[in-house]
DNA sequence: GTACATGCAAACCGTTTGCAGCCTA
DNA sequence: TAGGCTGCAAACGGTTTGCATGTAC
């Protein structure tokens, strides 16, 4: 059910979701199941995790990809953003600074266009 | 007390850190005033916050002035990005995106050179 | 005497853990 | 009968809050 709850509801779904989602078609289930679960999930490669800012942590089903947040302070709203449009400043770490970033779900904070007047 | 330990320790000090030093003068200080102040000093433009991805806030003097930091998953060393390695990144996304970033002390994460073998 | 800063303790919130019971093999 | 998963409750760690006291102006 934490699977299904991954893959069916929104993209970037916290732990504290998935357990509402679950327990609307198993009342007994517990928050630590749901965690431990993810744990395992993690391990296996299945999901990532996200941190967008609020406090807690989020999750994402592996498959779906990589690719970044754009998260507006303002409306809250995130915006997916392609891989390749940060790979030239992976580029750059790696040769100008010999950091191997681990760019997978960058989270950048910001205005989208709507809030940005 | 909070403003001296800001300015005399490492560069991005975590509220506990700051409570040290300042007990260390002034035994009976409590955390909370260390928070109190440092939520003042954020309202006056005077520090800035970090999420250097340890779960707990870090702090630094704001006329020190911006920069990122390069997060090493492995060894925890944090090295410090110029501003301007990134600048391109943000025209990038505030004209094929329409996002306005606030990059003030973006945290990228993945390995430093000693540790990337 | 009024406003504001402080210490203290308790609450908070997301997450983790110890333990006992249960199911399955 | 042994292993591992679950529910439950309690602990955890960083941060915030309510309240009563203190201090300065």
């Amino acid at each position: 059910m934490v699977v299904e709850a991954l893959h069916g509801g929104a993209d970037h779904i916290s732990a504290e979701e998935i357990y509402e989602q679950v327990r609307d078609r198993y009342p007994y289930a517990n928050i630590s199941t749901v965690y431990r679960t993810l744990e395992l999930l993690k391990e296996l490669g299945l999901v990532t995790e996200v941190e967008l800012g609020d406090g807690r942590v989020r999750y994402h089903p592996a498959e779906r990809g990589r690719h970044h947040h754009l998260v507006c302070q303002k409306c809250g709203i995130i915006l997916d953003l392609p891989e390749n449009a940060i790979s030239n400043l992976e580029d750059v770490l790696f040769h100008e600074y010999g950091f191997q970033a681990d760019l997978r779900h960058l989270a950048i904070f910001g205005l989208c266009t709507e809030c940005r007047n």
